[in-house]
DNA sequence: AAAAAGTTCAAACGAGCGTTTGAAACAAGC
DNA sequence: GCTTGTTTCAAACGCTCGTTTGAACTTTTT
């Protein structure tokens, strides 16, 4: 009754950083459990995928091991076996595809910043850096990487503490690297709101990926582009930019925003 | 054993919609629960109390009833004798504080338009009139508006079912007076590009109002900011006004931004 | 082929959950 | 002061939860 062997997969991200301009930025998306040609591992599989879209649709609290269990088509004590309690089935879950996309984020930016040649990068490169990994997840209908972005963005606002943790944990280089970016490209803005104005715009990122269907039709967002996350992250991106290149109020503005009367 | 008499209260907004500039818009913040001058009504009081900081705290099905009446010092079953239900209980909580909010947001657009005498109102006015009633709430540490705001910002992340319809049910109204003030504030953006932005000025302020503390540190929030909501408005007000006034990309514009290739 | 290691399975454990019950305590009206 | 209606209380109900167990089964190693 000991525990499986785990299995690290390497993460390959071809950045072609080096020297000429990139033209095509090649992004694996997510390694696939293929040790033996058939079905070994399966059963991990079968209960990430399971638990991905349940975890999804119901949060972590509300989903039982037996719903994902069934779901997977396995016995109910495999989920224990296998990842040893239902946290760290979840930490599972996320590990498999958001240290890829981080990852691909990082070096997507990095062969950006090797192809500007010193110069700092614009807002909307950086940008770009960060969604085309989201993006890429958004498109892949095949595996779930769908209903992964609507889980992350749901886990954001988690007030789990051990969730919360883990986020952090996973997100601290990455979040690191892009406020570095960010810093050089607003050169005028103080570091203090570059730190403000990238925590908003991972805000927005993940609430939007996570929204809800109903608050987005009361924002009379038409129905069939309810689902569509290419859509929304092509809508997205413009008005982060923007928001981000926002001249910085002075305190005497700040006052004025706010006050009740004039 | 039959269930007691429902207290409806009424929301009172003074706006001084009619003729001159409005100087001071007075607003009500949420009625306190008094029909006799001791504790009549103080359980009930109590039970959203405590309801408000538990759920804040860990989230509707990480919250139990026993936990509520605990810390609220009463009996098990008096918040089934009170509310119905668990979920009765949490709508409860919600009401509570929301109607007055939202109804005071719309009243103060109101103002803000009469005052205009029939000119378009700037983007900055209009997400003045969103953000006041918020800081207004933030900025109450007597009662738990400063509680509330972070528990509704993690609601509109949550995936309940009943949750996400009864808050696309409790926003409904103020969305459209919203989208229509900005419809109007920004005559040259098409309407589906309005519904889109609010989407993301509500999402931006949901989850930057529920946002995690870690996630808030991992981006060098510096620590003695994190907690405050004013300084957070102030500075998201500012970003949001230019990610609305944002130029509206051309299909060659988006096409452009996520390709990966040049 | 035997032994060892890894994996699946049905069943159960103890704990915590939302809700209900019926009696006790309290308040107000006559 | 008794009645009536409201509120509180301790206790229990039925159920689901995450986790554990030990035997059966399968795969790998020797």
């Amino acid at each position: 009754m000991s525990q499986p062997v785990v299995r690290r997969l390497p993460v390959e991200v071809v950045s072609s950083s080096a020297g000429a301009v990139p033209t095509t930025i090649a992004i694996s998306v997510v390694g696939k459990l293929t040790d033996k040609p058939a079905d070994v591992g399966d059963t991990k599989r079968r209960i990430l995928d399971a638990a991905e879209e349940l975890f999804m649709e119901h949060g972590f609290e509300a989903t039982s091991l037996r719903l994902i269990t069934t779901a997977a088509g396995v016995n109910l004590a495999a989920a224990n076996y296998h990842f040893g309690s239902k946290e760290e089935l979840f930490q599972a879950v996320f590990t498999r595809r958001l240290d890829p996309m981080n990852n691909d984020r990082m070096a997507l930016l990095a062969a950006y910043e090797a192809a500007a040649d010193g110069e700092p990068l614009t807002c909307e490169r950086i940008i770009s850096a960060m969604f085309i990994p989201a993006l890429k997840l958004a498109r892949d209908h095949e595996q779930g990487g769908k209903n992964f972005l609507r889980l992350l963005g749901r886990a954001y606002a988690d007030p789990a503490p051990f969730i919360r943790e883990f986020l952090s944990r996973q997100y601290a280089e990455m979040i690191g690297r892009f406020r570095a970016a960010f810093a050089e490209a607003l050169p005028h803005l103080p570091r203090e709101e570059v730190s403000w104005r990238l925590h908003f715009v991972m805000g927005a990122l993940s609430y939007t990926l996570a929204g809800s269907d109903g608050l987005k039709l009361i924002s009379q967002i038409r129905p069939e582009d309810v689902d569509n996350d290419e859509l929304l992250l092509k809508r997205l991106a413009p008005f982060l930019a923007a928001g981000l290149r926002a001249p910085v109020g002075t305190a005497q503005d700040q006052q004025q925003w706010f006050s009740e009367s004039d």
